[in-house]
DNA sequence: GAATTGACCAGCT
DNA sequence: AAGCTGGCCAATT
């Protein structure tokens, strides 16, 4: 039965190499806008890390967050990925996958 | 079933 | 600008 570990873990599944998604972006995707809080709990018990881009996941303040295998790894990834970062390790919110479809 | 935890977010100081 | 607090949700103990 898909707990909401599952659809978390398929929507970061989804996310396209280059893009990164915030933990809050992905807890509306699911269903559940408030939940990002178990959004990071499903990446933090990471079922399933070397299936899972779990390094595409940023915070909402740009902060790259958390990563099991440690954020450095986490930034050299995203940068070999093709995310491009500020001076301060920040992601560009540029990559940032837009899920509202560009509303006017 | 209650209490604790955690890779968070927004607001305030 | 940086740090702290409160609030939110699901899973685990």
């Amino acid at each position: 039965m898909p707990s909401l570990q599952e659809k978390v873990l398929s929507v970061v599944a989804t996310i396209p190499k280059g893009k990164v998604a915030t933990y809050a972006q992905i807890a509306k995707t699911i269903g559940h806008p408030r939940a990002f809080r178990a959004v990071g709990n499903a990446l933090n018990k990471n079922p399933r890390p070397l299936s899972i881009p779990c390094h595409r996941v940023v915070r909402s303040s740009g902060d790259i967050g958390g990563y099991i295998f440690g954020r450095m790894k986490k930034e050299t990834l995203l940068k070999k990925e093709g995310v491009r970062f500020d001076e301060r390790g920040r992601v560009v919110w540029g990559c940032i996958m837009e899920i509202y479809g560009n509303s006017s």
